[in-house]
DNA sequence: CTGTATATTCTGTTTGTACTGAAAGAAACG
DNA sequence: CGTTTCTTTCAGTACAAACAGAATATACAG
């Protein structure tokens, strides 16, 4: 993947702004999208070069390619470098990072939340109201999580064929 | 709404927060953990007081909050001052929430892909490989975009109504 | 052991977003 | 119609995140 074409460079640009939007680093998104439209694994050196960014930018983005689980290095013989390449199933990757994202940030606000409502003074002046808002909210995190649950493992196509029976339960349900 | 208690500072900051995590302003995100836990409307200038922004902070985004639908504001006789509240269907909410951003974002990224194979010379250089890979990428935001579809609109239990289904298909399945 | 290639860490610098305060603009009121 | 109250817009500032390049560390070859 030494030059670009138009369209690879179009996806990428794409992609590494999206990443900004989900709160991503471009840079790590970018290199994410260079990797995945390789067809073989690249150093960092040739990423660097690719996408115009510095070598160092390079190792820090891989890395946190890496912690997502979407990236990992592989080695060519006769090469001491280390070569980088992207999960190319997509389902599984998103499946990785909703994992994450889910781990990072879902989980600790089911935890404040929880430990919102065990802080609650009742004698304090509205605190009825204020239970029954971080109830609500706790409650929807908790079926987030339940759905969450449920869904991963599913494999791929099992969840067309569930979203099929939703569509019956709905147009019983009217 | 005039001093917060502890728990509402807790709520008020990790809502912040979340917001920055997931690409959206931090302010934005506290002044509407502030309006979802206050019993009554609010008028800016005590938004602003209580959060410690300047007024004008809070007045871009409160706008932004109204863009997304979930905060509006209302009237208070006597007052001629606006007055904002939040919606308190939390499902409601982020259901419009994840309805915007999938006009913003996922509609946008399901367009450059069609774009890009559109685009794809076959006589470029691995030409292939790029379509196989995008056209795995644009399967998903297909795929993804169906869900969506599904989903929206169905009234809020329904939900784990056909969670528990897709427990039954798992099971059967394996 | 020394020299070379590669990778990582660290330190300023740059850049872009968020924010403030001032000024302009509306709306309500007397 | 002028004054007051409130809201929005705008221009400059501050701040945090991202980044480049240098310095450092690590691995390897001869």
């Amino acid at each position: 993947m030494p030059e670009l074409t138009g369209v690879q460079k179009q996806y990428i640009l794409h992609w590494g702004e999206m990443g900004t939007r989900w709160g991503i680093n471009r840079t790590v998104a970018q290199i994410h999208a260079l990797l995945y439209l390789s067809p073989k694994a690249l150093p960092a050196e040739e990423i660097a070069e690719t996408l115009s960014v510095a070598r160092s930018n390079v190792s820090t983005s891989i890395r946190e390619l890496e912690t997502w689980g979407i990236v990992r290095a592989v080695h060519v013989l006769g090469d001491r470098r280390e070569h980088y390449e992207s999960m190319k199933d997509v389902w599984e990757m998103f499946r990785l990072v909703i994992e994450q994202r889910k781990r990072r940030e879902i989980d600790p606000t089911r935890e404040i939340l929880r430990q919102c409502l065990a802080d609650l003074d009742p004698k304090e002046a509205g605190a009825d109201y204020t239970r029954e808002r971080l109830e609500a909210m706790a409650g929807f995190f908790e079926a987030v999580t339940e759905l969450y649950d449920q869904m991963k493992g599913l494999p791929t196509g099992m969840v067309r064929k569930i979203l099929r029976m939703g569509t019956k339960v709905k147009k019983k349900a009217r």
